[in-house]
DNA sequence: GTGGTCTAGACCACG
DNA sequence: GTGGTCTAGACCACT
């Protein structure tokens, strides 16, 4: 369900949290599902507990899930517009890496294909699920 | 010449070197141009003079600059090709946002507006120099 | 595990990055061992933290390392190719010493005897392993 | 007479003394010589004066030369003897350098090759004088 | 004055 | 515990 890189430079909390938003964006996770709870988890990626709770938490604080003491965590209903508004934000980071490859003197041209490439790819992928 | 964000969590000194960088893409420093001293900056940012050396030293690694030792430190010669050939790897970066973006249900039309408008933006802000 | 000259116009870390090399080169690391961490070699060291954490933060850079922040430093996998080619460099230093040396008036003889005398030493050496 | 460069990272004041310890075992100057005076050789190479001074103060240490107040700089009589000793040391710093090149994987033939080609080098560069 | 190195000691995020 | 960043202040060599 996860994978996560111990090498990578970006920390295992936010591994997790951005692979659990890629798990709802594609429809894998739904509103009401329930999460793996913190122990299992911890012992299936062979992850710190403390590091799957920093990232449970965090979600939590976003809205996108809630907790229930004894029972487990569980996706929240308006999961996906949280989500997509909290995405939507970085639309202003892609607004600046734009600009930051223009003043480098890359072209146009290849900003909008790669643009368009990745935009079909992703495409794709969704459709294919 | 330069401003300094304490709270951010990217470290001082890579948003000195991020801001230099774009002094030299906007062409407000050219290969042969004097940087300020170490403990000058230092001074005029309330930083520390290791954080300003550590971000010099970063960028002498890189080739962009070069420093002369009891002298001072100066753009080299070669630093927009050095600079470009960096950038260029960022396409990279460009395509997994745009792919989160698609992910999270952004419109391609909305994410193509972005780019030409940021394009622009940015052109016309060096033509204006 | 390494000594420090604290005399030698050679900057500390230099000396440890030097060190290190020679330990990878005479098999004493592997890639994949961790190094001591730079809090413990610095009190064995009686060293500065920093000191040792500029030392490590170069070797990262060349890829002779990877740091893992909160697990510690290891030896990257292609750490013995890199330094391979890193030091195909001084073949260069040599070409130049060995100029001086024949403008001294050193006699060709007593430099080749130098030559073989270390590079059997150094062969003799490894093998003894 | 001499040619320095301001970029490297060796100090102005070694380059001049390798330099004229070059001229000395080329034998484009002799015991009794008259070194240019520190100021005419400060303007003529645009650089501090105290540089100059510091470069013969080094080589009157040495004792290559001797200052007569009043008169100027002049070669010792035993100069070549001082700096053939003085040079026959860095026979040590050739064997560690070839053990390095051994330990890194560096053939030896690659060695004996490059120490081959710089002997006769500058052997031609002399008899060429 | 300059850049470069080092120490001492602190705080942070991460596991 | 780990690595990473930062501050404060010092010393050095060089110009």
């Amino acid at each position: 369900m996860f994978t996560i890189d111990a090498l990578s430079r970006q920390p295992i909390y936010e591994q997790l949290i951005s692979q659990l938003e890629q798990l709802l964006l594609t429809g894998s996770l739904k509103a009401g599902d329930r999460l793996p709870s913190v122990r299992s988890l911890s012992m299936q990626l062979s992850i710190n507990p403390n590091t799957i709770q920093k990232a449970y938490a965090e979600l939590d604080h976003r809205g996108i899930l809630y907790s229930v003491p004894g029972k487990g965590c569980f996706i929240s209903e308006n999961a996906p517009a949280v989500l997509s508004s909290y995405k939507r934000k970085e639309l202003r980071t892609l607004e600046t890496l734009v600009k930051e490859l223009a003043l480098a003197g890359i072209e146009k041209s290849s900003i909008l294909e790669a643009v368009n490439k990745a935009y079909t790819d992703s495409e794709r992928g969704r459709t294919d699920d």
